[in-house]
DNA sequence: GACTTTTCTTGATGAGAGTCAATTTTTTTG
DNA sequence: CAAAAAAATTGACTCTCATCAAGAAAAGTC
């Protein structure tokens, strides 16, 4: 771990500062610290799509780690001032060679990951977007919160409208939509009260 | 290779035969030898999105290996006879542990996907199915065919179509469009000349 | 090669969701 | 706390694409 912290290189990020864009070349991989990182994808026509939302902890670039010569396509904003840690991708491969466990975590991780973009990619496919906003809901139920639970929205709901694959007004009309069925209730504050969640899960027409 | 090799178990499927389905937990890397596999997501409508295709060399699964309880959602079936090699979990983990260098190339290849699937998701969100089907066929040419090759499409149009995450009518309606725009050929048996590669890709009002 | 089955095509229709525009509400900032 | 900026809402309209249905073509089978 020191030695790893020896190498890693932290810097810092104002809100609306991009930790890279789509085309730079820089193959380092990104460990966010404090604060908040959207990452996202602009499509031809300009319209972006949300891929995640990087919170401490959270890592990207793993790409650039392994296929450093092919540029990517990716988007990294701050969204509040933000610190994260840099690791040259030469470092990376050190560490993996050195200590095989890391290389496992980091599998898992990826896997998941994976797995994760698979879904999202078959819900965006054939679901109507009522029913993945459902989904979205209940994704970002707390385990173990009943069958009424309150949830905070993890982002604004314009994004949420560019990670689901659709429009602010869309949405804006689903979540009314939700709530004119006794479904939800939108508290003040990104926050959703949730009125029966297998009911809700249940409409999706 | 030989003590891989010596773990390995061949399996043979016929064509419309499963070699999993969702829900059934089993805990091997299948690797294909021979034939062709659709690995695709089942949406709570029925309606099915194909995630990608098997060909000799690919494996698939590899979310059994890091992640062993959580239940899987993909289905995959032979479309035509077929072997496989599986590997168990655990003897996986024990090669892994043993020579590193497996892991890196692994994370390699996962990366890969990763970009793959998270293109994938981001070109069904955002751009029109027409922008899509060029896009595909795009990514389709074999490098080094000048600017007016001839490609076999890699699946049958209903693939496509659930691929792109449409129906096969569209797609139909779509590939006539691009004909009549003298943008493509469609001739006989899953071939398509292209007229102008740089032409189609502009082509997306 | 004839038969069956699957895939592909074409037409008509309708619904879901995008776009544009105007307000309102919420959040941010000095 | 007031002003400014960003986000969310609402309405009217349009259009892409899904659906249903039926027939043609292609592929697979005996």
């Amino acid at each position: 771990m020191d030695r790893i912290a020896g190498k890693a290189q932290t810097k810092h990020y104002q809100k609306g500062e991009f930790l890279f864009r789509s085309q730079e070349k820089d193959d380092a991989l990104y460990i966010v610290n404090h604060g908040k990182v959207r990452i996202y994808r602009l499509s031809d026509s300009g319209k972006e799509q949300l891929v995640r939302i990087l919170n401490p902890g959270n890592f990207t670039r793993e790409w650039a780690l392994f296929n450093p010569d092919v540029v990517h396509e990716e988007y990294a904003e701050a969204t509040r001032d933000t610190s994260v840690c840099t690791i040259q991708q030469h470092d990376v491969q050190e560490f993996l060679k050195e200590y095989p466990a890391i290389s496992l975590k980091l599998l898992g991780e990826m896997s998941q990951r994976l797995e994760r973009s698979a879904r999202q990619t078959a819900q965006v496919a054939v679901e109507s977007v009522i029913t993945r906003l459902v989904l979205f809901l209940a994704e970002n139920v707390e385990p173990g919160m009943g069958n009424s639970p309150t949830i905070t929205l993890p982002m604004a709901k314009k994004d949420i409208a560019s990670y689901l694959g659709t429009t602010p007004e869309t949405i804006s009309r689903k979540f009314g939509e939700l709530e004119n069925e006794g479904l939800i209730q939108q508290l003040s504050g990104k926050r959703i009260k949730i009125q029966d969640l297998d009911d809700l899960l249940l409409y999706s027409e």
